[in-house]
RNA sequence: GGGGAGGUUCCCGAGUGGUCAAAGGGAGCAGACUGUAAAUCUGCCGGCAUAGCCUUCGGAGGUUCGACUCCUCCCCUCCCCA
């Protein structure tokens, strides 16, 4: 709790601020800051999914700076909640997890949180630890204290209202709950992507109507996604996973657009402000070749998950498999099951193999020409290989195959 | 409870007895161009050892030489009225 003694408020708004889409009430943080204790800073997960990706680290980033500042972080796994499913953001029902699900995801979800977070500073709390115990009169108490018509104002309930699409009831429950969370943690401030901020002042009113403090909210923007368009999400499969391999990683920070590249610098690199202005600048002017600088980030983010020596390798993998257009260090082997005559259905042993999903699509590659052996075009989708020396399979440009 | 509109391939969405593995768009994949960029252009985009065959249009039956299209029942969603 010291070193926060020794930075000013406006220093520590000067931080908190960075990045931020909207803080509100400013004035509310300003004076909560003043009294000099340390904050509890609320950030909900829903453990719907196994993995982190980037788009998770913007918040945690953000959270990692109040846990700097010697606020203390108080890191809830919706676990119950995570069993209604929140609709915000979609345009349709999400299925609800089972209780095995939920448990195996958070534990996962820790895991990558706490490679960002330091666990000694974190207060880790899962909702069903008061949401379970709810009897049914708190439970219809507290959806006393909200009406239909202001649940309808939510941008993605009015939508799908209006354009005649199902809202179940349960989905409703969902904002009461985590605002509740809100009551149950006393939090004086909450974090959350944009696209949560309905749902973060429902909080807000909770706490006021239990007689609380309202919370500050804080919203930060939404990442996109690799396509450039649409927020980073699994379900778009245009994400990039604190799971993932390096390689994967560094490919897929590669193939974003240049434009995306200065988004992605300005929402989970560590450079100053004053670094990320220069290095605008020096793109534009050409100063700076964009590969360059997407190289940069590239092993940044890379190295933030593993570390620097891996990124560095990851790199010259990279670079190796793509520019030199050289086989990669490591391509999986697959055992061929040999006619008796000695040879196999090339398109065949691919599939087998894994690396094309049917015979149909391994037709079409051929057809294509984006099949190769040994650097040579394969043109017959019956072609045949035969039994001996190992053969290299290219199928596009970063399938390939040992076949044996 | 009454009346109306719907459920199509990963998504959106056309199709209303044969010419339908099903228009168009998106996503995805491949090729060209590149910085594996992005954008753009071209092609592909259910399965099968593929000039043919097989399985698909909410589900189950039925009519028909033939059904995504017609009939019956069922399931699901939306709207209006109560």
């Amino acid at each position: 709790m010291s070193d926060k003694d020794n930075i000013s408020v406006e220093e520590q708004l000067r931080i908190i601020r960075r990045g931020t889409v909207e803080i509100l009430q400013e004035d509310d943080l300003v004076k909560k800051l003043k009294s000099g204790r340390p904050l509890r800073i609320k950030a909900g997960f829903d453990p719907t999914a196994p993995d982190l990706h980037l788009g998770h680290t913007v918040l945690i980033r953000k959270l990692k700076q109040f846990q700097d500042l010697g606020h203390t972080v108080c890191f809830l796994v919706g676990d119950f909640t995570a069993r209604i499913g929140d609709p915000s953001g979609r345009n349709e029902t999400r299925p609800p997890l089972t209780a095995e699900q939920v448990e195996e995801n958070a534990k996962t979800y820790k895991e990558q949180v706490f490679t960002i977070l330091d666990p000694a500073k974190t207060e880790v709390v899962y909702n069903s630890h008061w949401l379970s115990s709810l009897t049914p009169e708190k439970f219809i108490e507290l959806t006393a204290r909200h009406t239909v018509a202001r649940m309808l104002e939510r941008d993605d309930f009015s939508k799908r209202y209006a354009e005649g699409k199902p809202i179940l009831i349960h989905e409703f429950l969902y904002p009461l709950l985590q605002g509740y969370d809100s009551v149950a943690m006393k939090a004086d401030v909450e974090l959350g992507g944009n696209d949560q901020k309905f749902n973060l002042l429902v909080g807000r009113d909770l706490q006021r109507s239990y007689g609380q403090a309202p919370q500050v909210i804080v919203t930060l923007p939404l990442l996109e996604g690799t396509d450039g368009v649409r927020k980073m999400s699994k379900s778009y499969d245009n994400y990039i996973g604190l799971h993932e391999s390096p390689r994967e990683i560094f490919g897929k920070v590669m193939s974003i657009s240049d434009d995306l590249m200065i988004r992605y610098y300005e929402l989970l690199s560590s450079i100053t402000v004053e670094q990320f202005e220069k290095l605008k600048a020096d793109i534009e002017s050409g100063a700076i070749h964009p590969k360059k600088a997407k190289v940069d980030l590239a092993k940044e983010i890379v190295g933030c998950y593993h570390d620097e020596q891996i990124a560095e390798n990851a790199a010259l993998e990279f670079e190796n498999i793509f520019t030199q257009k050289n086989l990669p260090t490591d391509i999986p082997l697959h055992q061929v099951s040999w006619e008796d005559d000695g040879q196999t259905w090339l398109i065949g042993a691919l599939r087998d193999g894994g690396v094309i999903k049917s015979a149909s699509e391994g037709r079409r590659l051929v057809k294509q020409g984006a099949v190769s052996i040994d650097g040579l075009k394969v043109d017959d989708p019956d072609f045949k290989i035969s039994k001996g020396n190992e053969t290299t399979v290219k199928v596009g440009k970063k399938r390939f195959l040992r076949l044996v």
